[in-house]
RNA sequence: GGGCGGUUAGCUCAGCUGGUCAGAGCGUCUCCUUUACACGGAGAAGGUCGGGGGUUCGAGCCCCUCACCGCCCACCA
């Protein structure tokens, strides 16, 4: 075959191999699943994180894609019934963080927009970037089913969340209250428990005096209670002040009151258990507005909550004299205020946790509101019981443990967001007060409690958390709530695959939700990948100016390096550093695999033809022996790959390919293939050995490096055994192998024979022999068959080592301090080598060799190994000693104590 | 305040249910531009598997404890 004609026939240069590869890949229509199934086809579906549609790509993408590529490529060359359907989430408040930012730019914002107006940005926006993730997705290869293609803010999604919502509102699990939320005064909006992101920092802690009330009503100068706070603006929301029941200091103040600084509002003072009597002066100012603790210690005493900022954290008009200023400036004033007045008793340093919003980092601010709130004490019930049970297994295991502490100790979902990017919710105000939720796009025809009609009803404003809708995305991306082909055929899920990071957002939610609405775990097992760090184990951030671009990777060293170096070294749930060197190996490894295949394909003996090829049917020692291998590693890595171990599959891999079959078998092959004294059969058959192991060695590696095996396979196509019609021209399509049979006495030889090599290279390099030189070698064969052996194994030996080789008995006299003892016989270099002799090379081995054997038969001296190890055990020890000794009688030096 | 993970060659990390498990890659040293590949080949050096106890015939692998590093959860003013 003219190997010229081939793409091979050039260096590899991954930038124009993959946008022709994914072509191919597209055009073939193979990431769409068949109409039909074939039957008794296994089905593997993927559950993929939707990606923020505003962000762009990062290794975390990678990452994901990469693994789960991996898992799909594998099943569908396993002939399983395959689906990865790809997505982008709407990501309402991060999208609104980016729009903001822009809009900031051009002098506008969300306030003087207006919702239609901004929401029309959005979508403009959307239209922007929507596709880039696609776009990106694909340049890592991912083979997903670009035809099923999802946005969470679809109208199929869009349905979901109001049939999904009604459905819970239905069932008693919706339910609107009052309650103190997490509000960001940035992003405007209240966030969850989740995105309030708790950091240590040294605060303040003051002690303020409040007066208490004097017999003329007026504040007593001369009393007073001290209070400590680390927020001293909210003292303007107060409404009692709190001392432990038992505390004797303050026991005949309870009952009293005590006035407000500034607003001269009475505070009776309580008694309550939740008082700390040992922290700060053991009384509290409570201000159940502002405070979790607060709040329900006022509702125990039937305290009125006062709200004192606004939706920016402003002072508001309860505020008096501060309304106006920013919580910070107004917590200033009243220091300054409060020090003038003689009232400010201390103030030291506090180490305190204060909550940021994940997104922007403002501090967060609790804030009383109206809420939406899913009551998840049932679905989490449920859903801690599918993981107990085993329905749906998380991988690594551990993880359950966390799972399930989350889902014991859940609060209420509040699901309500006053943002105006996402789906609405779909509750309907009535002028009465009452409200009705509807699955209908256009909402309820009446109220359902009055019967007002639809036009006097109004629809609630806020929008669900992103979450919800992610939360459907298993089955919302199938059809859900109708009972679709794809619905019946591909749900429940296989593999949900994330980070760690997002178990609790999305994960759990997932579970509950689709446990809910389908009657089905959403997927059997959660496979969970760690975080990619940057250099130095610092978490990639923009504002670090340490991410990786993975595209820009790409375009540097390829898809399918970056794959690689993403996947090796690697395990599940664990954090790994992507590092240069790590990306350097990936690709030279792709490169090697490369430069193998041309080789491959350039090196087919020439002068044959096909009626020649009818010699001796036996296969070489090192066709043998690598068909062997590859079974070996057929098998390993099927095993890998169904057990999610994604780095063992890929190291097992490449490490077959790079060491058994370039750096072992082609060398061999080259041998036999120049052979001139070989016949032709017996060369072409060496050869055909090399493309039907290379062509299974691409199968092994395409699920992680797809392109470059992929692009290999169409250039030795012509060559393959059996290539024809029937054989599908993809690889990516191509059956998954299958282990051959394995071959004992073809590995045994190949590993004597390889340590005869080895060892004579060292000796050589030891020696300080030129590389170039052809030395004289000695072997003393250990035995008849070892001789017989190395009979066969001279035509490899002496290429692969340099050597011109005299094969002596097993008595044969070994010079002093020469000898190098293999399994097959002692070793050592002729003087006609012109060695300077390093003695210590043959007694280094030999003091090895005896230090081994010495240790096991300490071992096997042991009556109490004897006696409780295990027979296969002992036995293989005793195998081992008799091969140690037998190799040191082979060096012939014997030392005494045997 | 709870919980989890990590601590294995200079670096980055694999080591499954305790018995060739002391490994890989990179780096280092020596040699080699031999017609697949110098993004390569050959050889070598390098670790008492964080410390200390314990279980076991036998422990990176199990138990206890301590020390760092990191993460998650958590309403104490």
């Amino acid at each position: 075959m003219a190997d010229k004609d081939t793409s091979l026939a050039s260096r590899y240069a991954p930038t124009s191999v993959e946008p022709r590869v994914y072509e191919r890949w597209l055009a073939s229509g193979a990431f769409t699943p068949a109409e039909e199934p074939t039957p008794g086809a296994v089905r593997f579906v993927i559950t993929m994180p939707p990606p923020n549609v505003t962000g762009s790509l990062h290794t975390g993408h990678a990452l994901f894609v990469t693994a789960e590529d991996i898992l799909i490529r594998y099943h569908r060359m396993r002939g399983d019934d395959t689906l990865w359907v790809p997505g982008v989430d709407h990501a309402s408040i991060a999208a609104q963080f980016v729009l903001d930012k822009l809009l900031a730019v051009e002098g506008l914002d969300r306030a003087s927009l207006g919702r239609e107006a901004y929401l029309d940005r959005m979508w403009a926006f959307m239209d922007e970037t929507r596709d880039r993730i696609s776009l990106q997705l694909r340049r890592l290869g991912a083979s997903a089913d670009w035809s099923r293609n999802r946005f969470t803010m679809d109208e199929g999604s869009a349905r979901a969340v109001r049939v999904a919502f009604k459905r819970l509102s239905d069932a008693g699990y919706v339910y609107r209250g009052e309650a103190l939320g997490n509000w960001c005064p940035r992003c405007r909006t209240t966030i969850s428990d989740l995105e309030n992101i708790h950091r240590d920092e040294v605060g303040t802690l003051w002690t303020i005096r409040y007066h208490l009330v004097g017999g003329d009503g007026a504040p007593d100068p001369e009393h007073w209670i001290s209070v400590a706070t680390t927020r001293p603006e909210t003292l303007l929301g107060d409404m009692a002040v709190a001392v432990h029941p038992e505390d004797e200091r303050y026991r005949d103040l309870v009952g009293r009151e005590a006035v407000l600084p500034f607003l001269g509002r009475r505070l009776p003072i309580i008694a309550d258990t939740a008082v700390d009597p040992t922290f700060g002066t053991g009384a509290v100012k409570i201000t159940p507005a502002h405070d979790p603790d607060d709040y329900e210690t006022g509702k125990r005493h039937g305290l009125t909550p006062i709200t004192i900022l606004d939706e920016e954290a402003r002072i508001n008009e309860a505020g008096g004299e501060f309304a106006g200023l920013d919580r910070f400036d107004a917590r200033q004033r009243i220091v300054e205020r409060l020090t003038a007045l003689g009232d400010l008793e201390g103030e030291v340093a506090h180490p305190m946790v204060v909550g940021h919003c994940e997104r922007c980092g403002t501090v967060i601010e609790p804030r009383l509101s109206v809420q939406w709130f899913i009551r998840t004490a049932d679905l989490a019930a449920r859903a801690l019981a599918s993981v107990r049970e085993g329905r749906t297994r998380i991988m690594p295991p551990r993880f359950e443990k966390v799972y399930a502490h989350w889902m014991e100790n859940i609060r209420d979902w509040a699901v309500g967001r006053q943002l105006w990017w996402g789906h609405r919710i779909p509750a309907w105000f009535c002028p009465d007060g009452h409200f009705t939720i509807s699955d209908e796009a256009d909402g309820p025809s009446a109220c359902e409690t009055c019967g007002r009609t639809a036009t006097e009803l109004t629809q609630e404003t806020d929008i669900f958390d992103t979450w919800f809708s992610s939360g459907l995305w298993p089955f919302s991306t199938l059809g859900w709530p109708d009972d679709t082909p794809d619905l019946r055929r591909f749900y429940p899920t296989s593999v949900m695959e994330t980070g760690y990071d997002i178990l609790f957002f999305w994960v759990a939610r997932m579970m509950m939700l689709g446990l809910f609405l389908t009657d089905a775990e959403p997927f059997r097992t959660v496979f969970l990948h760690g975080l990619v760090r940057a250099e130095g184990g610092v978490k990639m951030s923009k504002t670090k100016g340490n991410v990786t671009d993975p595209v820009e990777l790409i375009d540097e060293i390829g898809a399918d390096a970056v794959r690689l170096a993403l996947t090796s070294g690697t395990s599940a749930g664990n954090d790994q550093r992507l590092t240069m060197a790590k990306l350097d190996g990936a690709r030279n490894f792709a490169n090697k695999l490369w430069n193998a295949a041309r080789f491959v394909l350039g090196s087919e003996p020439i002068g044959d033809s096909a009626e020649e090829q009818s010699g001796p049917a036996g296969a070489s020692m090192p066709e043998r022996w690598i068909r062997s291998r590859l079974a070996a590693i057929t098998a390993d890595t099927t095993q890998r790959l169904d057990r999610l171990d994604l780095g063992g599959y890929a190291a097992a891999a490449t490490e077959f390919a790079w060491n058994d079959f370039c750096d072992w078998y082609l060398e061999l092959a080259k041998i036999e293939m120049r052979d001139p004294g070989a016949s032709s059969a017996a060369r072409s058959r060496s050869w055909q050995t090399a493309v039907d192991v290379l062509a299974d060695t691409l199968r092994l590696l395409h699920p992680v490096m797809p392109f470059v095996t992929e692009e290999i396979w169409s250039a030795i196509a012509p060559a393959r055994q059996g290539a024809g019609a029937a054989e599908p021209d993809l690889l990516m399509t191509s059956p998954w192998p299958t282990a051959g049979p394995r071959d004992a006495a073809a590995e045994a030889e190949f590993t004597s024979l390889a340590e005869v090599i080895r060892t004579t290279r060292t000796l050589r390099t030891e020696a300080g022999i030129p590389a170039g030189a052809i030395v004289e070698l000695h072997i003393a064969a250990a035995s008849t068959t070892a001789r017989a052996a190395l009979e066969d194994g001279v035509r490899y030996l002496e290429p692969m080592a340099r050597a011109r080789t005299e094969l002596l008995p097993a008595d044969a006299p070994i010079p002093d301090g020469r000898g190098a003892a293999t399994a097959l016989g002692a070793v050592w270099l002729g003087d006609a080598s012109e060695v300077a002799p390093t003695a210590a090379a043959g007694t280094d081995r030999e003091a090895e060799l005896r230090v081994q054997r010495d240790r096991v038969r300490a071992l096997l001296a042991d009556a109490a190994f004897l006696e409780r190890a295990p027979a296969a055990v002992v036995d293989r020890e005793r195998v081992r000693l008799a091969d140690l000794e037998e190799r040191l009688r082979q060096i012939g030096t014997g030392d005494g104590s045997g």
